[in-house]
RNA sequence: GCCCUGGUGGUGGAAUUGGUAGACACGCAGGACUUAAAAUCCUGUGGCCUGUAAGGCCGUGCGGGUUCAAGUCCCGCCCGGGGCACCA
């Protein structure tokens, strides 16, 4: 009976969709667990082998808890917002929705391939008016929040206004952007539009003016991404930083409590890291300058308030707006054609550039708080208008980018802390004695900097302060195919769409694209406007808003969706919510970092002070898999002619490297080289300088991507190799977290594993099992395999658990084992990763139910105690011989034994060992 | 530039966290079965030296250090990968 895996897979996919076998519901019987994928974005060129990656590892947990005796909510679905659907349907005019539905079709088709104990009754799709209509009221929740310092929590806009009708801002602590004061009666007294101006200072999401990348021969805002060398990807037109009026989320509010949250998760150290650096905390004091002249102070923020004796310029961002007001008339003209120049570089840009120094004089002058000078004021690119105020007190002698600028300008370098060689560089270092700087005179830095923040906060001019880096989330977005924000405009005053009339769906319009001037695509719908009245929307009413959410918001709370995804009424039911809790398992890929991961927990926070759910965090675990690469193939064309050198003769030639589809190249990089002029018109007529009579090309490891010919698709390995194999290999190749390039090659390995494990059902003819007892070596081998997936599963140490499987079944083949009480237990501990061909073999077993409703069996220790062990035995550290000894030995013993090997006394030669040193159950070292 | 991460045979990787470097596979070489191939099974396989064997030397990116003992810890470099706020 051979190992038919295509017959036995259709089967048990069908078995277990028609059984519905992994459908999840609360119950009271078991402990819950649920596992979560992130959700593909479900894009044109389907599934390559690197997307199932995860899906994988977390299906075997899902399978193993479940074994284990835990309720198991294992969903998936589909983040299908976003930009190249968009992309593709402004190329081709297909509305986005429907390239996105084939896209999911293709997506299902695949995934269903593999075997996944999803439970699909959960799907969901962003996209769909169904999700997004919650989407819209959780916005509109943020809309209607406020951030309350008091309590620490967000609460709600009511509360916030009857404060307002009480005491005005009498006695209020909120977060808020430009506070304005005003009493009660001031408050009643103002205007409709007035209160909302001032309310939106305070709403969770408001619309405040913000920094864009701005291509107008595009008509539209452009990601980092899209920008290089300050073009446009697409197309190559100039690109410029503009200030546009946008929606954004005060994620800053929650800083800290994102920060202090990290404590209690477990995520990946350098995933935590990298929150905390986004997040950026950083403790000092802000000052302020006077401005010479002027009725006017220039607020900076400064972790080193102990070095304000050294400051002998300031320099601005060259977008703060001060700019304006202050630069001297003489100035203006230069400090114009900087800003220019400077709003041409992005932001990553002028970070990156540290060599080049630049900046311009204003003509004006700070005065310096405590020593009265006139202090220079600059500005220059490497201050940056979204971090802090936009303007730094510079300290060149203790600040290596202000040290450059001021050596660069020829501005005085005053030394205010002991130490270094200011002439050669900054002096950074947090440490030493303050020196030229009055009352600060002869403290530490450390010492230095409390009582900088001192005697600042008693002469009022300025305060100490924390903080963050953590900027506020733009929310608003120039696209079309995205969640449409529930806003109309009254009179000019922005107010959200009733709760009852979500969702607000996306409109029809004639393209997908920005209008000729530039407005959001949503600007081209004709009926695009609401009446509060009866929830219509259509051509009567107010201007509905034009731009569209942005990718994250959809993913933001998803997987609260997961645990009631049909309900109507709700964004989920509170006992749904109650019972799955937070994720127990989130498995997802590293550049989620600082975006997802960190939206995620925003909202989620605010969920939960708004008292929607009950857990501060979303994802209690966290494990990040690595990438898969493609291995490319690239063959090397001469320089002007259509002729192609084989891999040894490149270095004697001027070549082109140019990548080939892999498919043309077999294991041993051999080129077909009749498919290969058949792959492209222009090959047709290709010459040949072969080796050994074969063509062979190069390889590059590098990302599996369409472009460079190396996607490996995982239906072609399902097909040839079988759905069980793809599982096992995936998990073979390496330690989940790290990233591995693909070789198909490789998966005859563990091919090979799975035929040698049927073959131990059968007899080559028929299936016999025999039901001897085991005997003890068999055990053995059994119980060491069970102990070591127990743990691997544990560890998500797949790879290693993997290679104890082989080794079990190697040692059961050569026992020519056949016995039920040794490959039941196996197969159980098999199914989490190779569910079908596990199905099978259960069934040939006997039994009626679903393996997955086998209990995964435990290892029996007692049966792998070992009575001796193979000291390795080393002189001067270098392994020389083994020596099998009782563990019972006692330190001495095994020592006396050792010493009287007839082999250790001739490597003695005659010598007294200096040391001899025993580690029980480890290694005998001697010292000569 | 900044932050994070990795570097071990021809290849993917293993190494109980300071204690036998190279588990398990791929590949390669040789053999068995076969008319032949496929499939399967067996043997060998880090490098170098010694005719073979016994044995010896070298070996975890590079250079130092700590230790009886370093892939693992410390210091300084080099190289690859990821992220850096509108890709998802």
């Amino acid at each position: 009976m051979d190992y038919k895996f295509r017959e036995i897979e259709d089967k048990w996919q069908a078995y277990w969709a028609e059984n519905k076998s992994f459908k999840a519901e609360p119950e009271n019987e078991k402990p819950k667990y649920f596992v979560l994928d992130m959700f593909p974005y479900p894009s044109g060129a389907g599934l390559h082998v690197g997307h199932p990656l995860g899906y994988i590892a977390s299906d075997i947990v899902s399978r193993f808890k479940r074994q284990k005796g835990f309720n198991v909510l294992h969903p998936m679905g589909y983040d299908s917002f976003g930009l190249p659907a968009e992309q593709y349907a402004i190329q081709t005019g297909q509305h986005p929705a429907k390239t996105t539905d084939v896209n999911i079709a293709r997506y299902r088709e695949q995934l269903d391939k593999i075997g996944f104990s999803f439970d699909w009754s959960k799907e969901i799709r962003t996209s769909s008016s169904d999700y997004y209509k919650w989407t819209q009221w959780i916005f509109i929740q943020l809309f209607n929040s406020w951030y309350n310092l008091d309590s620490d929590k967000a609460e709600n806009i009511e509360e916030l206004i009857s404060h307002f009708e009480n005491f005005g801002t009498e006695g209020l602590n909120a977060d808020c952007e430009g506070e304005v004061l005003f009493s009660a009666e001031q408050w009643k007294e103002f205007n409709e539009a007035k209160k909302e101006e001032v309310l939106l200072n305070y709403r969770l999401s408001y619309r405040s003016k913000s920094t864009v990348n701005w291509c107008s021969e595009l008509g539209t805002v452009l990601a980092n991404d899209e920008v290089k060398d300050g073009k446009s990807e697409r197309g190559g037109y100039p690109v410029v930083q503009k200030e546009m009026m946008q929606w954004s989320m005060r994620i800053s509010s929650f800083a800290q409590r994102l920060l202090d949250g990290l404590e209690t998760i477990d995520w990946p150290e350098p995933l935590k890291e990298s929150q905390r650096n986004w997040i950026g905390r950083s403790e000092g004091a802000s000052v302020q300058f006077k401005v010479k002249e002027k009725d006017l102070k220039i607020e900076v923020f400064t972790t080193r308030p102990d070095t304000i004796f050294g400051v002998s310029f300031m320099v601005l961002a060259p977008e703060n707006p001060l700019v304006d007001i202050i630069s001297e008339e003489t100035f203006k003209e230069s400090i114009n054609q900087y800003r220019t120049e400077a709003s041409k570089k992005s932001e990553r840009d002028r970070m990156a550039d540290v060599k080049t120094v630049s900046g311009q004089f204003t003509g004006a002058f700070a005065i310096h708080p405590f020593s009265k000078k006139e202090i220079p004021i600059w500005i220059g690119d490497y201050v940056l208008a979204s971090y802090g105020t936009g303007a730094v007190m510079s300290v060149p002698a203790h600040d290596s980018r202000d040290w450059a600028f001021a050596k660069h300008f020829d501005i005085p370098i005053p030394q205010v802390v002991e130490g270094g060689n200011i002439n050669k560089e900054a002096h950074e270092a947090k440490e030493g004695i303050l020196i030229n700087s009055d009352f600060l005179n002869g403290l530490e830095v450390k010492m230095a900097i409390s009582k900088a923040i001192e005697v600042i906060e008693k002469e009022e001019i300025g305060k100490g302060k924390i903080n963050f880096r953590l900027r506020d989330a733009i929310f608003g977005r120039q696209r079309y195919w995205g969640e449409p924000i529930p806003v109309y405009y009254k009179d000019g005053v922005a107010l959200t769409v009733k709760e009852e009339h979500l969702p607000i769906e996306l409109p029809e319009v004639d393209a997908y694209k920005p209008t000729q001037d530039g407005e959001p695509p949503l600007a081209r719908a004709n009926a695009w406007k609401y009446n509060p009245e009866n929830g219509q929307v259509g051509t009567e009413g107010y201007d509905l808003e034009w731009t569209t959410m942005p990718g994250w918001a959809g993913s933001s709370w998803y997987f609260l969706r997961y645990t009631d995804p049909n309900n109507s009424s709700d964004f989920a039911d509170s006992k749904n919510l109650d019972y799955w809790g937070n994720v127990d398992l989130y498995i997802g890929g590293s550049e989620h970092a600082t975006g997802h991961l960190l939206y995620s927990r925003f909202w989620n926070k605010f969920l939960k002070d708004r008292g929607f759910i009950k857990n501060d965090e979303p994802f209690q675990k966290l494990i990040n898999q690595g990438m898969i690469l493609g291995t490319s193939a690239i063959v090397h064309r001469i320089k002007g002619k259509n002729q192609f050198v084989s891999k040894s003769h490149i270095n004697n030639c001027q070549t082109t490297a140019i990548h080939v589809d892999v498919s043309l190249v077999n294991a041993s990089d051999e080129l077909d080289i009749e498919a290969f002029k058949n792959w492209r018109d222009d090959l047709k007529d290709a010459e040949f300088v072969l080796e050994d009579g074969k063509f062979v090309c190069t390889r590059e490891v590098e990302k599996m991507s369409k472009r460079w010919y190396n996607v490996v698709n995982p239906d072609d390995i399902c097909e040839e190799y079988g759905a069980d194999s793809l599982r096992m290999y995936e998990m073979f190749l390496g330690p989940l977290e790290q990233s591995k390039p693909w070789n198909t090659a490789g998966l005859s390995g563990v091919h090979g594993f799975l035929k040698k494990y049927w073959r131990l059902f059968n007899n080559g003819e028929s299936i016999d099992i025999s039901e001897e007892e085991p005997s003890k070596e068999e055990l053995k081998s059994l119980h060491t395999l069970l102990k070591k997936v127990n743990e691997d599963i544990s560890n998500f140490s797949f790879n290693t658990s993997i290679s104890a499987f082989m080794i079990c079944v190697n040692e059961l083949q050569a026992a020519s084992c056949s016995k039920r009480n040794i490959l039941e237990p196996l197969t159980i501990a098999l199914s989490p990763f190779a569910p079908h061909i596990a199905e099978e073999t259960w069934s040939l077993l006997g039994h009626k139910q679903s393996i997955s409703q086998a209990d995964f069996p435990v290892a029996d220790e007692s049966l792998l105690v070992e009575s001796s062990f193979a000291y390795p035995v080393a002189i001067n550290g270098k392994m020389k011989l083994k020596v099998d000894l009782p563990l019972s030995l006692s330190k001495d013993e095994i020592q006396k034994e050792v010493m009287a090997m007839e082999k250790v006394i001739e490597y003695l030669a005659g010598k007294e060992p200096k040391r001899v040193i025993v580690v029980p159950s480890k290694i005998v070292n001697i010292v000569l």
